[in-house]
DNA sequence: CTGTGTGCAAACTCTTTGCATAAGT
DNA sequence: ACTTATGCAAAGAGTTTGCACACAG
């Protein structure tokens, strides 16, 4: 492993660290797949794959369990899009995401200041968590 | 059944024969208990318990599939929300929804308008089908 | 050493499917 | 009559859980 590498897994571990969990080699290697690279949205079978395909031995319960871990700890956010799968998000301010109907694809809207004017105030004793837009596409017909 | 009752049912008969499908005693009944209120967010569970409830013998599947159906049809819309049960709205124009978190529930933000700007052009060779807008709410901690 | 974390398999929830029976046109 | 819809039970997908073993502090 080279310098930045090791670099890497440093600031990693701490940030696990941070956010109250044990740096297991687990958590560790899932949060170097989750947050090495930019903004990602990911199932958790799609991360379990991935960490596979990458050599790590972890199993998919571990997997849920980390997300969840990771999410309550602030450093991910649950997508709201129908269907089946939960999708985790490492981007967790808030931005915004198009949702392609049909294929289960998610991606972010480029950086375009979208903005929600005049949301409400929220009932009594609640508070605003986040704003979710999602922008559902579908396929032009080709006529 | 008095007649206001019966027209009720009429014109639900015609609008599910509209919709393509035939007007059979379990379609013609869940569309009265989607459609003969306001707007209601339902998962499939929670209608097939309200049928029952209400008298009408319908099974769970059948359920499912009515509701998939008007979906096609365009007389309801999946709602985009976390978690692994599916929501149907059945008002299908573009607006918006808090979402509360831990307890599920899904309502409808007031008559604000609630606007999205800056939207993006969408990709190539797709459109937009909706927008949907979730505020999600957490309890005010009670410090 | 002590307490957490992990992995496995089984359980669970929600949803879909296959097929025989029932009902609408 | 012909065709489509329904109901049941079983299968399927995604997720969670219980418990023995392993590992981090």
């Amino acid at each position: 492993m080279d310098l930045e590498a090791r670099t890497e897994v440093v600031t990693l571990e701490k940030r696990v660290r941070e956010a109250g969990l044990r740096p297991t080699r687990q958590r560790v290697a899932l949060a170097q797949l989750l947050f090495a690279r930019g903004d990602r949205h990911l199932s958790a079978e799609e991360l379990h794959e991935e960490a596979l395909t990458a050599g790590v031995r972890v199993s998919l319960a571990t997997v849920y369990n980390s997300l969840h871990q990771f999410t309550e700890a602030g450093l991910l956010r649950i997508l709201a899009v129908e269907g089946t799968r939960t999708y985790f998000d490492t981007n967790t301010s808030d931005h915004h995401h198009f949702y392609v109907e049909g294929d289960n694809r998610i991606f972010d809207i480029p950086h375009v200041p979208v903005t929600v004017v005049n949301l409400p105030e929220p009932p009594e004793g609640m508070e605003i968590a986040n704003v979710d837009v999602v922008v559902r596409l579908r396929r032009k017909r080709t006529v």
